[in-house]
RNA sequence: GCUGGUGUGGUGGAAUGGUAGACACGAAGGACUCAAAAUCCUUUGGAGGCAACUCUGUAACGGUUCAAGUCCGUUCACCAGCACCA
């Protein structure tokens, strides 16, 4: 009677004991075959029914593989780092790492029960110091090669989880870990630039074997699609309307007005500066309704003032000058408090130069700016808020920043106050440092666009800018500018989600016009959300005849349609392009707007780079130190080495800091010990509050560091702090299958011959979950490490699988929280490992998604049951012989080419069949030991323990498992009859048996003289063909 | 919407263009048993027939072929991925 507790039990123990060993040997001369399964990430619930179905399906392979005489390397290992373990420690309030010990000590024994044939000697834990001294170590190079770099950006934040995660991690607005709803935040975080790989990525799918499902959502991923780019100008922009103040904006005045301040005033020049100051940088009382006196004493300071500097003939600001000229579409008026006696001359030269003012106010027109500027408007027919005005004055940015548009008030850092006091009161980008600068208020406004169709570009009817699109704000119109502010505020209030969501099509007209690159029209500018800033350029040509949204978008407001393209791909209404195909068009219109230099070709990716920090604990620290600029100025020596071309920097309190590496010597940086895991706010993850860890010397030639709370050895230290936010969990899984190759190298990652002997990966196995997520950042790593000279494939894994999930009864997912999980222990212990392991495999498809159901697995244990009866039974000689050898050789073969190719092929599911069948064809008989031992060779890798029990019952001394896979050999096919089908019209209608000799004119013969033909093909002449093929099949073909 | 895939008994699923439903589960009947479990035997897509057997049948419709679950076209349904990607 099978028992399958003390046959297992017996089994795992004598093993143990070393009567088998699945260490991988890395001198073997012999073949060897990769196999790697992905990592388990070790959860407190233990192991999922999910985990054995694709570690069994391996260890079948692999145990396949060393019968077969191969040298295989079937590693496991621990890929512990991450939130889940880290949130399971704060609620039990233990550490992460006696959780993260706890969790793989249940692993380990809940795997030593299944009879899997891992190499134990290599396994790995990512959150072991030993192995991710080699993570940080490879960040490093990737910092220092210039991929790892700071950029404060839009980035996906969970607040839940209090951290900040990739874009591959977040799913339709939600973590793709615990389904925690995320938001677009910006915030400055250490980035790997994968971008730079995309191409690579992508077009090395070429050369490796993976599941064409992976690859499909590989390219999905990295999003590459070639196009164009291509520049609309801007040149009937609308007007841009400036008024200069021209003391010490336009005219370089301040000499002489000290002098003739010196002069009307009688004070020497100390005074005299002093009284201009407060002039310029006071709140003003301007003679607006002052008294008759007060104004007369102003008018004769005035006058005299304006004599005096005439005299002195001050000069103007030529530099500026020629910038203003370079902007186009300008109305300007200048203004002035001085008088015409030495105004007129400058601008007179002012003229020359190409500027023309349309006023010039000074004091003798009015008395106010205020009044200057109104009138000014006026005539211009425009808004005070319209109009830009710059000055060199605090007083002039008092007294009309409740008159204009305070985004419009420029200073002039070269005026008289000088440029501290302007920054003191204006935004940075409102103060004008050099001439040149004014560029930077009004950019040169030309709106790039990408398409993947410009062959239809003579059908662009508008353009779309996204709402976020930063030149937005400089060429909207007065006129639509509020319904602008609307809709951005709009836009920005709606998360991604509901924007996504969206069905109908919005947008609002800028009052802008672009103009077309080729045949010069005007196209308006419109926004919209449905143009993504975050693609592209944010910017599109919108060709309502032929794309789908700008149709919808074209057909709700009412803008024309114009088709370019007609049903047979030839391009009409294009001017010189008409008659062309697409393709040629595409190439052609290239060719012109590159000539013109209104464009080129461009390749766009969908990817973007992968925000690698995390504000929590239970990751890897990165290797650095935040030094000030002085510190970094002052290394030297060794450390120069490890530094990357561009240094990283970051703001902090108005400092900027410099990132520096610690030295490869200082490797492992170990995870503090820290009174509390809980992530705080948005800032800084709990690293940042173990202060003596934090806090550190720095050694500026070696890259040592030192607790700051021990004195300062000497000069070489300077004060550091070190980051304090963590890797991702996708840093470690990113080169494991690396390690397992020389798992206890401490010299290097692993030594260059085990790469070589073991890579690539000869087969991955893996869920699709990770397609988007590991196995793309893991090719990235790979092919870095490929660069620097570290790796000698160019590709990590040759072939990629992907087994399907298990569902629980009834097709939905397994989860605690529905309580329809299935334990594997409880099965092994009720059913035995064996029959788990065969019900696994036999429930489906390997590669399928498919529902639990324990009675399918009490049919497999019933199946070894009836083989250990029947092997048994054949002991005890009771059963009658087999006789006929031939037939038995026969299956026996077919069997064997049956399972050796199905377990190539991942068909797990039909070699139990096949196994299956050949039990219930024998079932009653005694086949020999010869075909018993084929039979239980064949068995041994679906069910190891029963196979090495039959097999000690069958006297043999040697564990099965280090038995010879059969040979199929294709002589045994031969048979003295064989079976032949009658088809008559593609109807099979008998078969007959024949002498496997006859040739097929003798077993046409034989077909015809068959009863069943003869009663349905009375008339022999009806016969039109007959056909004996290679399958056995005789095909009679009437009439 | 786009891309890829799938559609076969009551269920999970087999089937290099050539006997559709292997194998297993479930169900029904029977044997063993005082009884139950376990085990063993028989039947099990549908319709007809005492039976030999016949017809029909792989989402729907059409096509190619001597012959189609399999190849082609259209439609429908489901699954997965991407999703206003320009």
């Amino acid at each position: 009677m099978y028992n399958h507790r003390t046959i297992e039990q017996k089994w795992i123990q004598r093993w143990a004991e070393g009567f088998v060993d699945y260490t991988a040997n890395n001198s073997s001369g012999k073949e060897s075959k990769y196999i790697l399964v992905e990592f388990p990430f070790p959860s407190g619930a233990g192991l999922h029914v999910g985990h054995i179905r694709s570690y069994v399906a391996q260890d079948i392979k692999a145990r396949m593989y060393r019968m077969q005489g191969q040298n295989v390397l079937y590693p496991i290992g621990w890929d512990a780092f991450g939130l889940p373990t880290e949130n399971y420690a704060i609620q039990n309030n233990i550490s992460p790492i006696i959780a993260t010990e706890n969790n793989i000590n249940t692993f380990k024994k809940q795997l030593a029960l299944l009879g899997l044939s891992f190499d134990w000697s290599r396994e790995i834990n990512t959150t072991d110091p030993q192995y991710y001294r080699w993570t940080q170590w490879i960040w490093l190079q990737m910092y220092k090669a210039g991929l790892a770099y700071q950029d404060t950006t839009k980035v996906w934040w969970c607040d839940e989880l209090k951290t900040v995660l990739a874009n591959e991690e977040v799913i339709d607005g939600k973590s793709e870990r615990g389904g925690h709803p995320c938001e677009r935040v910006s915030l400055t975080q250490w980035m790997l630039a994968i971008t730079k790989y995309a191409d690579r990525l992508d077009k090395d799918l070429d050369i490796v074997d993976y599941l064409p499902v992976i690859k499909t959502q590989q390219r999905n991923w990295i999003g590459r699609s070639e196009g164009s780019e291509i520049d609309f100008k801007l040149e009937h922009q609308t007007e841009k309307y400036i008024i200069f103040d021209f003391d010490g904006v336009l005219g370089d005045t301040e000499k002489e007005t000290i002098q003739a301040i010196m002069e009307i005033s009688q004070i020497d020049e100390t005074e005299a500066l002093k009284k201009n100051f407060n002039y310029l940088s006071k709140k003003p009382s301007h003679a607006r309704g002052a008294e008759d006196s007060e104004i007369k004493r102003i008018d004769a300071w005035t006058l005299k003032f304006g004599e005096i500097l005439a005299k002195l003939e001050p000069k103007i600001f030529n530099g500026f000058i020629d910038e203003i000229v370079k902007l186009q579409n300008t109305k300007i008026a200048i203004v002035s408090s001085g008088s015409h006696a030495y105004i007129t001359p400058m601008i007179e030269e002012i003229k020359k130069l190409g500027v023309n003012p349309t006023h010039v106010l000074t004091y003798e027109d009015h008395y106010s700016k205020e009044e200057k500027i109104e009138i000014i408007c006026n005539d211009w027919g425009v808004s005070e808020k319209d109009i830009y005005y710059f000055t060199d004055s605090q007083a002039d940015i008092y007294e009309l920043e409740n008159l204009c548009d305070k985004n419009k008030l420029i200073g002039c850092g070269w005026g008289h106050m000088g440029l501290q006091p302007l920054l003191d009161l204006l935004p940075e980008q409102q103060v004008l440092k050099r001439f040149e600068d004014i560029k930077n208020i009004f950019p040169k406004k030309n709106i790039k666009v990408f398409t993947t169709r410009i062959d239809t570009l003579f059908g662009v009817i508008f353009l779309v800018l996204a709402p976020e699109h930063p030149i937005l704000d400089t060429i909207v119109t007065s006129e639509y500018k509020e319904a602008i502010q609307t809709y951005q505020k709009q836009t920005k209030s709606k998360s991604d989600l509901d924007r996504q969501q969206e069905k109908e099509k919005t947008g609002v007209f800028t009052g802008a016009y672009a103009v077309h690159p080729l045949t010069g029209e005007q196209i308006p500018i419109w926004t919209a959300d449905y143009v993504l800033m975050n693609y592209g350029t944010g910017a599109v040509m919108a060709v309502p005849a032929h794309d789908e949204r700008d149709r919808e978008f074209a057909e709700k407001y009412n803008l024309a349609i114009i088709n370019v393209i007609t049903e047979d791909n030839i391009l009409e209404n294009s001017d010189l392009y008409n008659g062309l195909s697409t393709l040629e068009a595409k190439q052609k219109l290239t060719q012109e707007l590159e000539f013109k230099n209104l464009g080129h070709q461009k390749i766009q990716y969908k990817l973007r780079d992968w925000v690698f920090s995390r504000q929590r604990y239970w990751g890897e620290p990165f290797p650095i130190v935040w030094i000030n600029e002085q510190s970094y100025g002052q290394i030297s020596g060794e450390i120069v080495k490890f530094l990357p071309a561009n240094p990283i920097t970051r703001q902090k309190n108005n400092n900027t800091e410099y990132a520096v590496p610690l030295a490869p010597t200082e490797l492992p940086l170990e995870l503090p010990e820290v009174e509390s895991y809980i992530p705080e706010g948005q800032g800084e993850g709990p690293l940042a509050l173990a202060k003596d860890w934090v806090q550190v010397w720095y050694h500026i030639e070696t890259g040592k560091t030192l607790p700051r709370s021990e004195t300062k050895p000497d000069d070489k230290w300077v004060e550091g702090i070190r980051e304090t936010d963590t890797m991702p969990n996708w840093a470690g899984s990113s080169w494991y299958y690396l390690r397992y190759a020389d798992a206890h190298n401490t010299q290097e990652l692993a030594n260059q011959a085990a790469l070589e002997q073991w890579l690539p990966v000869d087969l991955y196995n893996g869920g699709m979950e990770h397609v988007t997520l590991h196995l793309l950042y893991s090719r990235f790593w790979h092919k870095f490490l490929y660069d620097i000279g570290l790796v000698p494939t160019i590709e990590p894994y040759q072939k990629r699988i992907a087994h399907g999930m298990i569902l629980a009864e009834g097709g939905i997912k397994m989860s605690k929280s529905k309580g329809n999980t299935v334990d594997p222990v409880e099965m092994v212990e009720s059913f035995g490992a064996d029959s788990l392991r065969i019900y696994e495999m036999f429930m489906g498809p390997y590669d399928e998604a498919i529902a639990w159901d324990t009675s399918g697995l009490i049919g497999c244990s019933r199946f070894l049951k009836r083989v250990y009866q029947w092997i048994t039974d054949m002991q005890t000689q009771t059963l009658e012989k087999a006789v006929d050898t031939i037939k038995l050789d026969y299956d026996t073969h077919i069997l064997i080419r049956k399972i050796t190719e199905d377990i190539e092929n991942q068909k797990y599911n039909t070699c139990i069949s096949s196994l299956m069948e050949y039990l219930n064809t024998y079932i009653n008989k005694d086949i020999g030991k010869e075909y018993i031992t084929t039979y239980i060779t064949l068995l041994a890798p679906f069910a190891p323990h029963i196979a090495e029990e039959l097999w000690e019952i069958l006297g043999k001394t040697e564990s099965v498992h280090k038995s010879i896979w059969p040979q199929f050999d294709e002589s045994k096919l031969i048979q003295t009859e064989a079976d032949y089908q009658i088809h008559i019209n593609g109807k099979m209608r008998d078969i007959i048996t024949v002498n496997a000799q006859l040739d097929n004119e003798a077993i046409q013969q034989k077909a015809l003289e068959s009863d069943k033909v003869n009663t349905i093909i009375t008339d022999k002449t009806r016969i039109k063909k007959i056909i004996v093929n290679q399958d056995k099949k005789i095909v009679i073909i009437i009439y």
